[in-house]
This record gives C-alpha cells, sequence and structure tokens, in this order.
DNA sequence: ATAAATCCTCCCCTAACAGGAGGGTCAAGA
DNA sequence: TCTTGACCCTCCTGTTAGGGGAGGATTTAT
C-alpha cells in the first residue's frame, strides 16, 4: 500500500485529483484518466465502466467531438477575418490612442548593437540562454516583448538597446541577462506599424507629432513591441509592431 | 427605453444574461454577444473594450482555437480507434451481457408489416410525421431507437412490430402515433450484432442459448435497438444492431 | 379593484478540481 | 525527551457564465 504521494507521483495524478474520486474508483485510475484525456466526464466514465452500452456513449463523443471542432473552425474563420480587418486599418493610418502599460516582470539584456541588421541575429540568442537557465520560466499570454531605446537621439550606428520579454515569475539571472521589475506606466501614446521596419520612422514621426499636438511630453524612452515578424510571417508587409511612448502632460 | 422583458426578446438574450452584465455594458450587447460567441470570456471582452491592444488578444485567442481544434481532433482519433476496435470484437464473437433498461418516454407506432423489407420504408416516415406535429420534440442523448417484437413466433409475413424512438418529454399524440412511458426492465440480456440484417439470426441464436444455459428465462418481447444502419454507414458490414431480451430467473 | 403579467432581489447549482487554512501523525535528529 | 520537518487529513472557498427557482413587489389589463 502506497502513500498517496507516492501513489501521486507513481501515476502523475494530482492528490487533489485522486481524492476526488471514489476510493472504488481506485484500481481503475489508468483507464479513467485515458477516457479523461478522451473528453470523458466523470459520469459518463462511470456509465461505461458498469453498463456495456458503451458504443452509443461513444459514438456521442463522437459527435459531439465533430461538432466542436466544426464551432472552432467558425470562431477561428472570424476571428482571421477580424485581424484581417484591423491590420488593414493600420495599413491605412496611424491611430494614436493613450492607454496604460501594466508593470511587468521581464527578463532583459542590455547592450550596444553595431546597426539594425544585427537585431535578429541576437534576439534569438537571448531567447535560447534563458530557456537553458530557466527551462521553466513562462511567457505571459498575451506575449509582450519589446526593445526600449536608451539613446537620446536617433543614431543608425552603435545603438544603446534593451531587450525585454515579459515573463509571468521571476527567474535565475545569467552573466548577460537580468530579471527585473519594469514599473507601470500610467500613460504612453501608442501607435501599430504595420510593414518593415525600413519605414517605421514613420510611424515614430506621427507618434511624437500627436504627442506635441496634444500638449503631452515624452516623459521616458520610447519602446518598440513586437507582434507579427519575420518569425511568423515570411512577407515584411505582414509585420506588426507596436511603438509606445510613455508621455506626461506638458 | 424598453422593459427588460422586451429587450430580451429584441436582442435575443436571456433576462439572465442581460442581468449578469453590468449597466454601462449594456449598450455594447451586441458587441459582447458577437464577441462572446467567438469564444471570447467576459474578461478579455471588457480589455478589449477598453484598452486597444485589441490584436494580442485576438491573436492569443487564434492560438487557443488552433491548439483546441488540434486537441479535438486528437480525441476523435482515439475514439474513431476505440470504436473501430469495439466493433471489430463484436465481430469476432457474441458476448452476451446482462444490464437494466431505464425507463423511458418514447413515441411509438405499432403496426403489422408485410415483411422485412417494409421496415426502411416506413420508419423514417415515422420521423417525419412526429416532427411535423412535435416540432420542438427532442431525442434522448445517446439515441435509444428500437423495435419490440409482439409476435410471439418467429414470422415471416404479417409482422406484428411496434417502432419506438426515446425522447425527452412527453409530446402530442397524432392519429398513428402515441406517446407513451416504457417500464424499467431490471435485468435484460444484451448482445451487439454487426452485419446485414439477413445475418442476426445467429445473434439471436447465441442470445437465446446464453439466457437457456444461465438458468433465466425471457420474460418479455425481444427489443433490437439500432445503433448503425442505412442512415449513416452505406456498408451493410458496418451496421451494428444492439438485440435486448428481458429476462428473469426461472 | 382585482387578477394576471411582469419584474426584482436573493440564494443555490453547475464540472472537476485548485488553493489554502487549520490541525493531526509519524519518524529522525539534538 | 523535545522539536522539527515531512507528510497527511478534512473543510472551505473559488473558478465560468450564467440557469433555476422562491418570494415578494410592481405594473398592466380587465
Amino acid at each position: 500500500m502506497y502513500r498517496i504521494g507516492m501513489f501521486s507521483k507513481i501515476n502523475k495524478v494530482t492528490i487533489k485529483a485522486i481524492r476526488y474520486y471514489t476510493s472504488d474508483q481506485l484500481p481503475l485510475l489508468h483507464k479513467i484518466i485515458a477516457l479523461r484525456q478522451i473528453g470523458f466526464s466523470i459520469d459518463e466514465i462511470s456509465t461505461i465502466q458498469q453498463g456495456q452500452n458503451n458504443i452509443r456513449i461513444f459514438q456521442q463523443r463522437e459527435q459531439e467531438l465533430k461538432s466542436s471542432i466544426a464551432e472552432s473552425q467558425r470562431q477561428l474563420g472570424q476571428i482571421t477575418h477580424y485581424l484581417a480587418k484591423m491590420k488593414e486599418d493600420f495599413n491605412m493610418n496611424y491611430e494614436v490612442v493613450s492607454k496604460e502599460l501594466p508593470e511587468v516582470i521581464v527578463f532583459s539584456r542590455r547592450m550596444a548593437i553595431p546597426d539594425y541588421n544585427y537585431y535578429f541575429e541576437i534576439i534569438p540568442k537571448i531567447g535560447e540562454e534563458v530557456k537553458k537557465s530557466n527551462p521553466e520560466l513562462k511567457c505571459t499570454v498575451p506575449e509582450y516583448c519589446f526593445i526600449i531605446y536608451h539613446d537620446g537621439e536617433y543614431k543608425e550606428k552603435n545603438i544603446d538597446i534593451e531587450f525585454c520579454e515579459a515573463v509571468t515569475t521571476w527567474g535565475k539571472d545569467t552573466e548577460t541577462i537580468k530579471f527585473k521589475k519594469i514599473e507601470k506606466v500610467a500613460s504612453a501614446a501608442c501607435v501599430y506599424h504595420k510593414g518593415p521596419y525600413s519605414s517605421i520612422g514613420n510611424a515614430y514621426a506621427h507618434l511624437y507629432k500627436w504627442i506635441e499636438e496634444n500638449g503631452f511630453l515624452a516623459s521616458d524612452n520610447p519602446r518598440e513591441s513586437y507582434i507579427d515578424g519575420i518569425w511568423n510571417k515570411e512577407d515584411e508587409n505582414d509585420w506588426l509592431t507596436e511603438l509606445q511612448v510613455p508621455i506626461m502632460k506638458k
């Protein structure tokens, strides 16, 4: 007779779950788990266990699955449609909105890069390194992955940037990668930029013009937050980036 | 200003649901419902409503949908596999089990049919007729659709059968179709038959032999319950039927 | 005025656990 | 012998998006 903790480890089921089942179900634990993974409810499982009219229950679940897949695909179609429409909009006009940027925990690496082409050589390496030293680490959903420009001015060479990716908990620092808390920003002017990075200057221009015209002042360095990029879209024209500039009333 | 009942009818939302939303959400009711139908949670919807960082939330939902579809398809594969295995088994050997048949409400039509070929001409008509007179009627899940043989002996012609289909509530009788309660059967010997109806005699033979050998007596007329048939499977060899004979101890 | 329809608030219920509080038991180490 | 830590138990609450119903208040129709 194993103690419950051991039993839980052996069967890879939480103690809570084990306790949830009545004791006469325990010898069947594996079968229960298998059936649960096919999506049967506990009630259905005990029916399956007793009666031998399994087929109907299986067929019923088959139907459920088919219709739920159909439903999900419908929803997916809708979402794709919405997303396409949104990105279309960002293509047409820069619409600036101001919003709060919440406090986040990030892992970050600050560095000077020789020029903009260097970006996507270094960023995947950071990801790998942090995964090696913190295998359990989870990024937030939705993802929030951005670069802070620390130069006060626009530079083409030797740019001082800080790469940040928001995560759910603190992790272990490495030599180059540090965990830190990014404080909440009460108000930031934000705009989406769709297309390649070469044309991102327009978006910045719009953004700073809006800040000026609406009586604000940029109160901190800008962030460039990456939504779609080379990692998920082949076509440069589909890339999507959000620019965020902390602002304060003049 | 509409009263809530009217408002509920106009918008096709239950009063409970309307009350669930806070009053400042009501002007957006349609948007909320649309987003709910894409599967967003209330929290996500209010985030979408406030912040303008919609894209990430939509993308996140897109991912969720994709993985849930993948998961469902995995489950579907499993189930198909299980079902195939079960039906394989029924093909190999008749395994008799005894079980309880629960009490059900059915609509039924008792009639004499000239011969067995007449079956599938008459049955769809019954379905249509009952749908016409009771449009709201719902069949049970899992379905339970069967024929009771009222002849005491085996006959080839002019067979006295009663077609029954289990439903969830009582409905309106028609001239030929009556609603009735079928009493619970404490114990019935059951066997699955796979293949065309022409070979169903074997299954009956097995079943009655089992009843005899195990010291039971058939206590009522047999039921033939239809699982797969011409309505969902082209190949006769895939048809599946369960035979049920109420029994009692000798 | 009265009856019927409609409305309101309040409480409990769902599925399958997760999370935590508070307390009990047992063996090893000091 | 006392204490500490590991492990265990039961009980309570929370999760989603409302559904179902009780009991009483208000509005509408006759």
